[in-house]
RNA sequence: GGCGAGAUAGCUCAGUUGGCUAGAGCAUACGGUUCAUACCCGUAGUGUCGAGGGUUCGAAUCCCCCUCUCGCUACCA
């Protein structure tokens, strides 16, 4: 019998340093949904993996004084390592640097070159520095930028672009006709209105400014733009070959049933990744689902922050299972969801130790009390059971309806939708009374079963989100897991059978100023080490970034630079990021529109004396006039900085 | 500026094509119970359903306008 195949996949994590739990979260909610899949009896293929090249990379690598393959190989291991200790059950893991992976997307590449998908272009007179975008001659308005209208700038560089107009209306049309293709459905929207309906510009996949990547092999100094090298890795990693020699595993799982990635690169997935498809003659992906991310709860982690929650912190408090659980029932579907230690000890207590582990826990006590462990049927029925039994049941189809629309959150819930079920169960039908009438005896022992039977069900649905808890329920009760068909039948756990003599506690409750005081400690531990390594190092973090193309002496001396002193600042009422402000440069005033909101009220910002670029043309921003141009630094994040001079200098000192 | 989403209990959110006294979970209070991890079960709540106007026998739901929040995008000289 021919099982359905399903193929899944994470988006690759860029080898840039250790994931966070946001990152983790991807790898487990994609477990989920696999290991569900597996139950249900579909062949499920389950790839994630590693995004090693970039320029970002080769700096780290070097900034450590390591190669970059050194560098990739170990935040590639320690990834790993992560997804294993999170139970994940991927089976396989691609990293862009394998080989295989490597020679076909130069194929690939190579392929629609000579297809003509790809050309080469340069970037002489078609480039627009400060928007650092490249042009064809076809998209340059009057031969000038189309973006912003301004006389691109001569360079030398050659690049390669690939054709998307091309496609764009078949995507448009694929899109229209497969509205379950983009989830959740508000990013369809996105992706219309801002690229396909305004018209798609030809994407520039190679790089000449950085070495660590695939180089083209017709063309080696160039390197394969990042994107183009990334996506592939689901359909290299199951074995396609570009000249019609994939492999089987390629011929049944393509395409992929879901691409499971974060919400800000949903644009490479329904875009990008579908026309490089289209060029290739593949099929396209059934569904990309964008899921939200998993927030701290001052915001979205970053390292600069410092508060950044690892998975391996939260397990070392919790547990695997907990962290599991935290993360896939506390993630709304559209919306961020958020992450503290204080909601996952409160959720950890309130649904794990409380509904479920106390749940377990008193109904093998009772079995051992009253029963020596022993969990008979008698057949005692009364017509309270039929409601649990209905309850319990129906727990299946409701679990995989949810499931059918990646409700991952909601199917958690009706699990444990069944286990309070099962705990009114035993205020119903009071035990602890039964058990003091002998006459009553064979009731006690069918309600018992009962419960027994409940929780076997509960847990084996359980699997797919906390697998370690499923096994150690079962191991307690001393049952078998149900398979997805026996869970429609209630009565299969053997009569007679015995559960374990002393339960084990399956999660403890913790209290939360303890655990507020443990993390406090970590937390000045890690600051600590962060402060001592910074002292080693003597250096201040760096920021690096993309090399423009040469300027002569000439082209800098066509720019002339002032100081500026600001004596009037307000907020441009129709723009959420400018600020517009009169400056005093010598003896005249000119009006300036900075995008500076983010950082500086305008109230801040008179009095201050800045550089300014005064000869440059004057342009209109959200209708106002702006006749210069403020000059910031920016930091990480976005932090913006006011350039000011070092000494008092009148306004209108030259700045060279 | 363009497009889109949203505003419901203290908190997080459900509310199908307009219809019976507007719901769930958590937190709170009270009651019950003792098999169990001070646990479980029950009860009680409080809501100008963002503001205003309109359609209707009837609006959280449909229309108009306003305020605010958020997402994507453009702009950020």
């Amino acid at each position: 019998m021919d099982k359905k195949k399903y193929y899944i996949t994470t988006a690759i994590a860029y080898t840039s340093g250790k994931p966070h739990i946001g990152n983790t979260y991807e790898a487990v909610l994609a477990d989920s949904i696999a290991r569900f899949r597996r139950q249900q009896g579909y062949d499920v293929f389950f790839q994630t993996g590693t995004d090693e090249h970039g320029q970002k990379i080769e700096l780290k690598a070097e900034e450590k004084g390591v190669t970059c393959k050194e560098f990739v190989d170990q935040v590639a291991g320690e990834i790993k390592n992560i997804w294993d200790m999170m139970n994940t059950s991927y089976d396989k893991f691609i990293r862009t640097t394998d080989e295989d992976h490597e020679r076909q997307v130069q194929k690939i590449f190579r392929k629609l070159y000579e297809k003509g998908d790809i050309y080469k272009g340069y970037y002489e007179g078609m480039y627009c520095t400060p928007c650092e975008s490249f042009f064809t001659e076809s998209q340059l308005v009057d031969g000038k930028c189309p973006d912003c209208g301004r006389p691109v700038t001569p360079a030398k560089e050659e690049a390669y672009f690939f054709r998307m107009s091309k496609y764009a209306p078949r995507l448009i049309e694929y899109i229209n006709s497969h509205p379950e293709f983009i989830q959740p459905v508000s990013r369809k929207n996105e992706m219309m209105n801002n690229f396909l309906l305004p018209g798609l510009q030809d994407l520039c996949v190679s790089r000449t400014s950085f070495k660590w990547g695939i180089p083209v092999d017709f063309d080696p100094k160039h390197v394969v733009y990042v994107w183009l090298d990334a996506l592939t890795n689901y359909i290299t990693g199951i074995g396609y070959d570009c000249d019609g020699d994939s492999t089987e595993q390629f011929e049944k799982l393509w395409p992929a049933d879901l691409h499971l990635i974060g919400k800000d690169i949903i644009r490479f997935h329904t875009i990008y990744w579908p026309i490089f498809l289209m060029a290739l003659d593949l099929p396209l992906p059934k569904q990309v689902f964008g899921h939200p991310w998993l927030l701290q709860g001052d915001g979205k982690m970053s390292k600069s922050k410092g508060n950044v929650i690892y998975a391996d912190q939260l397990v070392d408090f919790f547990g695997v299972d907990a962290v599991r659980y935290f993360v896939l029932h506390e993630m709304p579907f559209e919306n961020d969801g958020v992450i503290t230690w204080e909601l996952m000890v409160e959720r950890l207590n309130s649904e794990l130790a409380n509904t479920l582990g106390n749940l377990v826990n008193r109904t093998i006590s009772m079995s051992n009390k009253y029963f020596g462990g022993e969990v008979r049927s008698t057949g005692v029925c009364e017509p309270v059971d039929e409601d649990l039994k209905a309850v319990v049941l129906g727990t299946k189809k409701k679990v995989a309806d949810k499931m059918e629309d990646l409700r991952v959150a909601d199917a958690i819930t009706e699990i444990f939708t069944l286990f309070k079920r099962c705990n009114k169960y035993i205020d119903e039908t009071m035990p602890w009374a039964l058990a003091k009438e002998e006459d009553k005896k064979d009731r006690l022992a069918e309600v018992l079963y009962n419960l027994v039977e409940g929780i076997c069900i509960g847990a084996s649905l359980l699997e797919s989100f906390m697998p370690d808890t499923t096994q150690r329920i079962l191991t307690q009760l001393n049952a078998q897991k149900r398979t997805y068909e026996e869970l429609d039948t209630f009565g299969l756990y053997p009569s007679g059978n015995k559960v374990t003599e002393k339960p084990e506690i399956l999660f403890a409750r913790l209290d939360v100023k303890e655990i507020m005081e443990k993390v406090e400690a970590m937390r000045a531990a890690e600051a600590e080490e962060k402060a001592q390594e910074e002292e080693h190092k003597e250096e201040a973090p760096v920021i690096d970034i993309e090399a423009k193309p040469e300027v002569t002496f000439d082209d800098f001396m066509k720019m002339q630079f002032q100081v500026g002193e600001i004596i009037a600042c307000e907020e441009v009422k129709k723009s959420k990021k400018l600020l517009c402000s009169q400056v005093k440069i010598g003896s005249q005033v000119k009006q300036i529109v900075s995008g500076i909101k983010s950082n500086y009220k305008p109230e801040d910002m008179v009095g201050k004396k800045v550089m300014v670029l005064v000869n440059l043309k004057p342009a209109k921003l959200a209708g106002v006039l702006s006749e210069g141009m403020i000059l910031c630094a920016e930091g990480e994040d976005g932090m913006l900085a006011l350039m000011t001079p070092d000494k008092d200098v009148p306004a209108g000192a030259e700045i060279c």
